[in-house]
DNA sequence: GTCTCCCGGTAGTATATACAGGCGAGGCGG
DNA sequence: CCGCCTCGCCTGTATATACTACCGGGAGAC
């Protein structure tokens, strides 16, 4: 039986087959999926199912249709949702990749002129930091170099990073309530270029980010991406509300 | 009949109906809409179509469900400095500085095969393009290479960049309604590094974005800005709801 | 040899039907 | 009066069926 029996509904099942199927590399960018039809033969549900997982994974970008012609997997690179503060392990997996991480730094520091001024605390002692590499199927796509304001995260040097990641626990005890964007391109330099696999002259993505819950500010990281193999984006709506289905 | 009749799918009329209803104000946030069967009643559609545009305006974070309790309109979603599309000449005026910018193309030309892709219309003949070079105080600060439809701004050519810009006139022949941007890190290269002044190598912002009129792709465009001198970014509220998944 | 038309396969949409599952209100018994 | 239970409403899922739009290739016409 090619759909594991969980007991969550049939399309999602049929979503997760496909997903692993391009996870295992079986199919692969550009590959031509078995026919609406073929599938219903394939996996005995009905071609509404199948229909509806297909339109979902489409519109999620993982899969390209042509009426007429067939179904295909896209050949998107690794893209960013930039409006949205996700986590980037849920991310890689809705991609149907291999998400794994390697924990560089996990310690209290004492925070210089500057990153107090970016935590909007002058007085502030001591602050967590943490350096993250982000591997999306082995290939490192995100250096994340976050501090943590401790009033608002005090058990952050206790969590294991390689099993949940920072976005887990943060929302968890303390909800985003603000965001704070800033993209530029930089040169990663030899230590950060080293990291991700890349000539410390590359281009590379740098998006610095601060938090909010309330009015505290909980976080100000930043996180370099490699130029050539990732980008940040979106999709939306203008007027009306919300990001295009 | 409270349905429009356009050539548009049923499901899409549909979404059109409650979107309007919502725009208009007679439907505020946490309204609660008529039920699926009341809307069956309503607009003359079977509930499977109600059903796919509730569900899609749910996923778009538009409206909320609650099994067993009815549907809701979901509480407003912030709408992000960073990610709208801005008229760079009001941008820098705004900052106080001098736009200034010269055309250094304004062309008919072939798309190839990626580009018509993008245009999302295979059959496309002939496309508009424009490169043109913004400065701020004189200092370049982004190169503006656009393809534009010619079905949908068909006096583009004629139009006057050193004197408007290229979104004043497209606003006003076809106002964007849907919005894709992809960043990345790139090196220049020779020909826009000179452009903006800076080394081939030079980190260097490429964004890429889509924008949409109706169903319709208007534009394909491509900005470079100077990594070091110019970085994108934006502060916003982030609503109570999770991202769509 | 080339052009055209048709046909088969594919995705897209729409409907009727059925049943599952969650929630709340109201009725019934204690 | 209180608590439990049931019933009805609402969303969620699954299926069978039908028809449409579109594309590409091959057979046939020229």
């Amino acid at each position: 039986m090619p759909l594991p029996d969980a007991a969550s509904p049939l399309y999602e099942r049929v979503k997760g087959y496909i997903l692993g199927r391009i996870g295992s590399g079986e199919w692969i960018a550009e590959h031509k999926l078995p026919s609406e039809n073929d599938l219903v033969q394939q996996l005995g549900v009905s071609r509404m199912t199948v229909h509806r997982a297909l339109r979902e994974l489409t519109s999620a970008g993982v899969l390209v249709r042509v009426q007429g012609v067939g179904t295909f997997v896209a050949a998107t690179r690794p893209q960013s949702a930039l409006m949205e503060v996700r986590d980037i392990a849920e991310e890689i997996r809705a991609r149907g990749h291999r998400h794994s991480s390697a924990v560089l730094a996990l310690e209290k520091t004492r925070p210089g002129r500057d990153l107090a001024r970016e935590f909007e605390a002058a007085g502030l002692r001591t602050v967590f930091r943490s350096l993250i590499v982000h591997r999306e199927n082995g290939e490192p796509v995100q250096v994340e170099e976050r501090h943590v304001n401790p009033g608002m995260a005090p058990a952050y040097l206790e969590q294991d990073f390689e099993r949940t990641t920072p976005y887990d626990y943060l929302q968890r005890c303390a909800p985003v309530t603000e965001v704070e964007h800033v993209i530029t391109a930089v040169r990663p330099g030899a230590e950060i270029g080293s990291l991700l696999g890349i000539a410390p002259d590359a281009p590379c993505l740098l998006l610095r980010r601060r938090t909010w819950s309330g009015t505290a500010v909980v976080t100000v990281n930043r996180l370099w991406y490699p130029g050539e193999r990732y980008s940040l984006g979106g999709r939306y709506r203008v007027g009306s509300r919300g990001p295009a289905s």
